[in-house]
DNA sequence: AATGAAAGTTGCATGAG
DNA sequence: CTCATGCAACTTTCATT
């Protein structure tokens, strides 16, 4: 799907603000907010818009640690499962197939570091294919955003 | 700020959809809207809730390359500063400090890979303090969630 | 594809329990 | 803290251009 200059306003207006009225988007862009639905609908469908999250802080919530795991897995045991166990996992915030020495990298979110040698130990070294891992711990998080920032031009 | 069983309802129906009416919600959860209208209220001004987003695909807006750039940098130079020019670059959707060899990893979406070239000498390799940076670049991304799920438990 | 108007929902403030 | 009520604001549909 192409985006126009009007598409690209919605979405800048929406990465600031996932619960701006239309009316409030459609003043910004200078159209009528039954403009802003059909355009909105049509990104939908096209699955540029995805859907509308909450931005949670995670420590509220009680995890205080991050960590990046780096995953060697033996492919051949079938990627996709692997994979998928490990989104199912709550704590996994992301699963990234990437180059290099490792063939995953998971963002994991655990209470503790009590929790976290727990999800190592007993759900992430027991996915399918399993070799090995290594582990970044993130100290601070200065920038969570979600995907690239619109830009309105 | 403590969280109960309705609080973390509220959390877990906006992290399935950012913009489910409250008394959507609120009917989920067995309460009146006012009551939910209330509680979202506090989670706000409590910064439990840090705002809501739109989940944009980056393919629809032209991103087809996402990189995990980690970056050493020269401590003494000021890490905010470092940081914080590494925020201000629209590509750059997260920057975490972690342990380890490198100081920083910085998730980073290019439209190809000539322009993740471009992001990493001409932007990364110049912020304050760069020392060397060693990239990843993502194959696929099967979960790209915002934050740990919530358990309504 | 964009609009204005109409109809149906929703959000929000108030006051009461 | 939770809820019921009422009004203002918002969303959505549809006929029109």
């Amino acid at each position: 799907m192409v985006l126009d200059a009007l598409d690209r306003k919605i979405l800048a207006a929406l990465q600031e603000n996932g619960r701006m009225p239309l009316s409030a988007i459609a003043e910004r862009a200078g159209v009528a907010p039954a403009t802003v639905h059909e355009r909105l609908a049509k990104l939908r469908a096209a699955g540029v818009v995805r859907g509308f999250e909450v931005n949670v802080d995670p420590h509220a919530l009680g995890y205080t640690v991050t960590a990046l795991v780096h995953v060697r897995v033996d492919l051949a045991a079938g990627l996709d499962k692997t994979v998928n166990e490990l989104a199912a996992i709550p704590e996994v915030e992301e699963v990234h197939l990437i180059t290099g020495e490792y063939d995953l990298v998971v963002k994991v979110r655990a209470r503790d570091t009590v929790h976290l040698q727990e999800l190592l130990l007993t759900r992430l070294h027991k996915v399918p294919g399993f070799v090995r891992s290594a582990t970044e711990v993130c100290l601070t998080s200065p920038l969570e955003r979600h995907g690239p920032l619109v830009k309105p031009d």
